[in-house]
DNA sequence: GGAGGATGTGTACGTTCGTACATATCGACA
DNA sequence: TGTCGATATGTACGAACGTACACATCCTCC
C-alpha cells in the first residue's frame, strides 16, 4: 500500500547486476560481493532479499531466457513464408550474436549449469518449449524440433568455430527444413 | 636417459584428474587442492606442473576435445553408405550421451570457456575442424558444414530439453542434409 | 507519540583459495 | 663417495569467500 523504504525494485536491480556479473566472469567467478558492488546495494542486501547464491543465479537465468524468448518471438512475428521466415532465422544465428556477445556467454553458463543440476533444467526446458511453440506458428511440430536444434548448433558453431559460417550455408540449412 | 624419480606420467594422470573434478563439479568447484586430492599428489605439485590454474584447464580440455574426436572419428570411418552414416550419427547423438554424461558437462564447460577466453577457442576451432575433416570424408564441405552444426544442436537438445526427441526425428534431419 | 513488527545493513567468523618459497630428496657425474 | 643441479614437497600467508546475526531504521497502528 505505502511506498517501500527503499525503492522496490532493489531485487530486480541484483538479478540484472547478476547477469551482468556472469557474463563478464562466469558463474565461477560470480560472488554475492560483486554483485553487491555491480548493482551498488551493500553485502548485507544479497542474503537478505536471495537465500543462497543458488536462488540468485537460478531468478537471473529465468530472466534471461525469458528475454531471450521474447526476441526469439518477436523476431519471428513478423514472418508469413518460409523464406521470410529462413530470413528471420539466418538474422538471428548471424547477427544477434554480433550485437551482444553476452547472450553467447549467458547462453552457455546455462547450459553448463542445467546439464550438472536439475533444478536449472527447468529453465532450459521452458526455453525451449517456448521456442518450439513459436516455430509451431509456422511449421509442423516434428520440423519445429528439428529447426529449434539446428539454430543452437549453427548459433554455437557460428560463435565458437574459426572457419566462417557463410549466410549463404546457414540458409540453405534452414530450408531443407522448411521445404516439405 | 634415466628413470624420473617419480612417475613420468605424475602431469598425465593431474590433468585426468582434473576432469574428473571438471565434470564433477564445474571449472567453478574446481580448485588445486580438490585436483590434487583427487590425483593423489600433493598440493606442491600442481604448481611444479602447472604454472597457473588457466594451464591446467587448457590443457585438460585439449585432452578431452582430442578424445572426444577420436570417438567420433572411429564411430564414422566404418560406415559406407548415407543410411549407415545417418544411423551411426543418430547413435552418437542419442546413445553416447547415456553412457557419459560427463561428456556433455565438459562440452558445455569447454564451450563456455571459449566464449570468454580466445585462448581456449584454439581448443573448438582444432576440434570442430576435426569434425568436419571425418564428416567431409562422406560428404562435401558445405554438407558437412551444416552436418556438424546439426549434430551439435541435437546433442544439446536431446540433452537438455524434458520433450523426448525421438531417434526417428534424428534420423530424418539428418537424412534431410545426406540428400542430394 | 510511542510500541512493536517489518525491513534493511554492517561487521565479524571460519573456511577455502592461489601462490610463494624454504626445504627435502634424488640422480648424474667427477 | 661426495657434490651439485634438478626435481619435488610441505607449509604458511594474505585475500576473498558465504553466511550468520546483532543492530539500525522506518512504517503502522493504537
Amino acid at each position: 500500500m505505502t511506498a517501500r523504504r527503499h525503492d522496490p525494485d532493489r531485487r530486480d536491480r541484483i538479478i540484472d547486476a547478476a547477469l551482468a556479473v556472469i557474463a563478464e566472469g562466469g558463474v565461477a567467478g560470480t560472488s554475492h560481493r560483486r554483485v553487491a558492488d555491480r548493482a551498488g546495494v551493500p553485502l548485507g542486501s544479497m542474503t537478505y532479499h536471495f537465500t543462497s547464491m543458488e536462488e540468485l543465479l537460478h531468478e537471473s537465468f529465468t530472466r534471461f531466457a525469458e528475454r531471450i524468448s521474447e526476441r526469439f518471438a518477436a523476431r519471428l512475428s513478423a514472418v508469413s513464408n518460409p523464406s521470410q521466415l529462413a530470413s528471420a532465422i539466418v538474422d538471428l544465428v548471424h547477427s544477434d550474436l554480433v550485437e551482444g556477445p553476452d547472450d553467447l556467454v549467458l547462453t552457455l553458463e546455462l547450459y553448463t549449469l542445467a546439464a550438472r543440476k536439475p533444478a536449472f533444467r527447468q529453465i532450459t526446458h521452458d526455453w525451449m518449449r517456448r521456442s518450439r511453440d513459436v516455430l509451431e506458428q509456422h511449421v509442423d511440430a516434428k520440423t519445429a524440433h528439428k529447426l529449434d536444434a539446428l539454430i543452437e548448433g549453427l548459433f554455437i558453431h557460428v560463435s565458437l568455430d574459426a572457419t566462417p559460417h557463410g549466410r549463404d550455408v546457414t540458409r540453405d540449412a534452414v530450408l531443407r527444413f522448411l521445404s516439405s
